[in-house]
DNA sequence: AGGGGCATGTAAATGGTTACATGATTAT
DNA sequence: ATAATCATGTAACCATTTACATGCCCCT
């Protein structure tokens, strides 16, 4: 009744993600604004970050649109909110129709299709910081990889596939920056014929 | 006198990109939002989407700020942007000071790490169509390789390096995928032992 | 004359960021 | 007491998306 209809295809928008980042930390246990925050400036920080307006705001319309309970108001106006049925029909359906994620954009790859309107000493020391900071975030993911245990359940399983996700990404993009140097000396090289990268 | 102090330190907003973006294709050489929009339809698309709406609201936030001089009018209204010298420096401002882009957020990195609330069946399912679609994306990125022309002029050598980001991070993607499928396999076979993924 | 492509614009809604604001509780 | 931490909320601004709106030019 209450689930399967309207409250589903009314004012929704298939866009939204926060409000499935929530519901889905939601569904692995009750939890405050104050908690969920915690998580998202630690483990979803490279997934899905929010800053703290926004998850308050979004917790509210969490709760009115009855996805979610404001369950007992603890000590200090903690408020703890819970999953309804509701809320776990609709991170389901979310969770299952992947097709309209909302675009992709890259400041990164943006300037490297640009860099051409830098002079070669400038676009190489670009390059050569991108290579520095996708390093120093491949040995930040590996730090947590091996700081951690994880053990065979679902929830540990997937944020390790997740990491697993993150520490091969931040390998290729040092791989990467590594080659762009390479084909920048080349090109710099005079008698050297320019390779015609694969 | 007009660009060094007040036009650029007054009102903006160093997260921006499409300005840049914008500002960056402007740079290689004069263009209508008409132009603009075909190359954000095409080229652009995997690293800067814009709609057309966005695109000619910014368009003419470019040239009030005095970045771009709206040029010649011609027929049905065309109006063609070129760069300033203001705007050249305020993108070498903008191309030398990666220090804030906009944080990334992954919806399917965020669907992977709550793969948990669905069945095994169901989070084997979005694997598979994740690896299907990452598998088409790389074909297609491989057809422009393969369909393009590079020369050695600097906006092909710099497009060319763009793609071959891209192409990695598809590649990266599907191995990625396939590794999932294994690991999947792997703990549903009961007699096995997981394998602690180095 | 009429259709298709060229060409730009505006309005409403939503998501995200920054900054501001407030109060309660616990530990020192 | 008072500082740190717990805990939530609000207001303003900006970027982005969707939908609507308009008109000109060229070809047949």
């Amino acid at each position: 009744m209450i689930n399967s209809d309207m409250s589903i295809l009314e004012g929704y928008d298939d866009r939204v993600s926060l409000r499935h980042a929530a519901l889905g930390l939601l569904a692995k246990g009750p939890a405050s604004g104050y908690d969920l925050l915690k998580t998202f400036k630690s483990t979803m920080h490279p997934v899905w970050p929010a800053t703290q307006s926004q998850l308050y705001g979004e917790l509210n319309k969490l709760a009115s649109a009855g996805f979610t309970t404001a369950a007992a108001v603890g000590a200090r106006g903690r408020k703890e909110y819970a999953i309804t049925d509701v809320g776990r029909a609709e991170l389901h359906r979310w969770m299952t129709s992947p097709d309209e994620d909302p675009p992709q954009r890259s400041a990164v790859l943006l300037r490297v299709f640009l860099l051409g309107e830098l002079t070669p000493s400038e676009a190489r020391q670009y390059i050569e910081s991108l290579r520095d900071w996708v390093e120093q975030e491949l040995r930040s993911y590996e730090e947590i990889r091996d700081s951690s245990d994880w053990s065979d359940n679902d929830s540990d399983f997937f944020a390790r596939v997740a990491l697993e996700h993150l520490l091969r990404a931040a390998r290729r993009d040092a791989d990467w920056t590594k080659w762009v140097l390479d084909e920048l000396n080349r090109r710099e090289q005079p008698g050297q014929p320019a390779s015609s990268t694969s």
